[in-house]
DNA sequence: ATTTCGAGCGCG
DNA sequence: AAAGCGCGCTCGAAAT
């Protein structure tokens, strides 16, 4: 196996940076490979130990940072139009504009490439695995972990610090063939011009009410106590653990009610003849709402900035979307008393945007149904119209419930729910009751009324191959070549993703130069933090770029955007 | 004692 | 009889 080596350049005085500066500037090189090595993972916390650079026929020069009293003699290692080569570029830019650089685009980043070449295939993308799967060279990790703040750092540190580096310019150009050669550049553009909103996001984090967490929590503790004891005694067992399913069961089955699981799903049509299973039911909510939500946020409010900061992640999901963690803000509970708990400072306002049934409009242009076109250029509501069109009655006619039951319908059918899905997924998520006669008319009559989305599932489910596309050519594979709905959801979805997006770099670039802060995104929703006086303009702003996002794949469905300015993430 | 796994459930 | 897609977090129980 070959070992990579490469030469470096240790830079640590004035005069050795100036001749470098030349260097770099005479370099000509259209890509620079940057890496760093911090003294932590917090941007917050701790510092920039070295930045590497990589170009074309130059030794890597590495730039000791702890040499230099002044950082922006250094700014200039980025003012230039090279595509900054990284791997996970999130993580470098984050330490880069907290230290007060400037970076200049365009980004390549090799983690976010090989996922898009790799979707779906479950593939870890740590840089040693790409190295050598991708070019049959081995690298050495043990030095990342090594200390980087110690005052002289070690032969073996910079050996180290240079090859991370000079990787970066054989895997770009490998990772950049495969994306041409599978017509994956739209998406890589996509993702990568979505780094930078990312950082800032990651960056800025947000802002919450501890205490008004406190006082929930406490409600909610007192709540669960009492559910507890009430339970236990009804159950005449006062060690059992409500929290352990296997318990659970158990005591059910030795009142007599038999049950095969105590999934919601399992326990909700029960409840009418058994009350206990609803305060069962009663008990694991507010469980669960004190033990993810209430008592752990307030663990992730960082010290320095007083502020959550949410670690998000570029195709966390396979069909493209972010996730979300530490916290994970993608979670939080709908209800208002939660949502309220995120606020934003004084003279600041929270600006909430998101899409208006985003993936049903990619499903209407998807398809090009006639009658789903139509409903949505007149602005109609699809719920209600599926609803009439299932229940067979005017608009006007259509009660709360009925449309209530249409949603599930437009979600579930669309994707290629069963009936019986269908008849569960109304039940715990809308908390309706559906008779087996009411959903198989519903699901025969839904396809009755949109013919090309019959037609579009015929089509999935006669189709024989193992991978599936977006609007942007973003790429899924998958093992099974008779994964239906996994065909029909990943373009939807995904294609949403895409969107997204697009449109949180066109808000990047707009926003530049304002006091706006973008600080959250949740699958089709974007939240901002402005101050009072630009709140109005910076909410048109966020409208537009949404618009301009969804615009870019959606060409016979009009994008609409429900926009609020408020002070809390509650804000209706 | 520590890691892994599945159940259950929050969100879009 | 039949169980839409995509996630992360928390717990208890099983496995190591």
């Amino acid at each position: 196996m070959e070992l990579f080596s490469s030469d470096y350049l240790y830079i640590s005085t004035a005069e050795q940076l100036s001749q470098v500066k030349t260097a770099i500037s005479q370099a000509r090189s259209r890509f620079f490979g940057i890496d760093l090595e911090t003294t932590g993972l917090d941007p917050y916390e701790n510092q920039i130990r070295l930045i590497q650079v990589a170009t074309s026929n130059n030794p890597v020069f590495i730039f000791d940072l702890f040499k230099f009293q002044d950082l922006s003699s250094l700014q200039d290692i980025f003012d230039n139009g090279a595509t900054k080569v990284f791997h996970n570029a999130k993580f470098d830019l984050k330490f880069l504009k907290t230290a007060g650089f400037v970076v200049n685009g365009p980004f390549f980043d090799t983690m976010l490439a090989y996922k898009i070449v790799t979707a779906g295939e479950y593939k870890g993308a740590n840089l040693k695995e790409l190295c050598f799967e991708l070019l049959g060279v081995e690298i050495e990790k043990e030095e990342q972990i090594s200390d980087w703040s110690v005052p002289d750092l070690t032969e073996s540190q910079l050996e180290y610090a240079s090859k991370d580096a000079a990787i970066l310019l054989p895997l770009q150009r490998v990772l950049m063939e495969e994306v041409m050669n599978n017509m994956l550049y739209q998406v890589a553009k996509i993702e990568f011009e979505a780094i930078e909103p990312t950082v800032e996001i990651e960056l800025n984090g947000m802002l919450i009410d501890s205490s008004k967490l406190e006082t929930l929590k406490t409600e909610a503790e007192t709540e669960l106590k009492i559910l507890q004891s009430e339970l236990q005694s009804e159950f005449q067992n006062s060690d059992l653990n409500l929290n352990s399913p296997q318990q659970v069961k158990k005591a059910l089955i030795s009142k007599g009610i038999e049950v095969k699981s105590t999934s919601k799903s399992a326990l909700v049509p029960l409840v009418g003849d058994f009350p206990i299973l609803g305060k069962i039911l009663r008990y694991r909510k507010e469980f669960k709402l004190n033990t993810s939500f209430l008592s752990s946020l307030p663990c992730h409010v960082h010290p320095k900035t007083g502020r959550v900061h949410p670690t998000l992640w570029q195709m966390g999901a396979v069909t493209g979307r972010y996730s979300c963690s530490n916290p994970n803000l993608q979670q939080i509970p709908r209800e208002s008393k939660v949502r309220e708990c995120f606020i934003v400072p004084p003279g600041k306002k929270l600006i909430i945007a998101d899409f208006s049934q985003i993936e049903l409009r990619v499903v209407a242009e998807l398809t090009q149904d006639k009658k789903m076109l139509a409903a949505f250029n007149n602005g109609e509501d699809l719920h209600s119209l599926t609803a009439s069109l299932v229940c067979q009655k005017p608009i006007s006619q259509i009660s709360k419930e009925e449309r209530t039951k249409a949603k599930a319908i437009n979600f579930g059918l669309t994707f290629g729910m069963s009936v019986f899905a269908l008849k569960n997924y109304t039940l715990i998520n809308y908390g309706l009751e559906m008779s087996w006669w009411q959903a198989w008319r519903f699901h025969d009559r839904f396809f009755e009324a949109y013919p090309a989305l019959k037609e579009w599932h015929q089509t999935e489910k006669e189709k024989m191959s193992s991978e599936c596309f977006t609007m942007s050519g973003r790429r899924r594979k998958f093992p099974e070549e008779s994964w239906f709905t996994v065909r029909l959801n990943t373009p939807v979805q995904g294609t949403a993703a895409d969107i997204m997006l697009i449109s949180l770099a066109f808000l990047f670039e707009k926003l530049k130069g304002t006091e706006t802060k973008i600080i959250g995104t949740i699958h089709d929703e974007i939240l901002l933090e402005a101050p009072e006086s630009q709140a109005a303009e910076a909410a048109n702003i966020l409208e537009d770029s949404m618009k301009k996002g969804g615009e870019t794949f959606l060409k016979s469905v009009p994008v609409e955007v429900d926009v609020k300015i408020g002070m809390n993430w509650g804000a209706k």
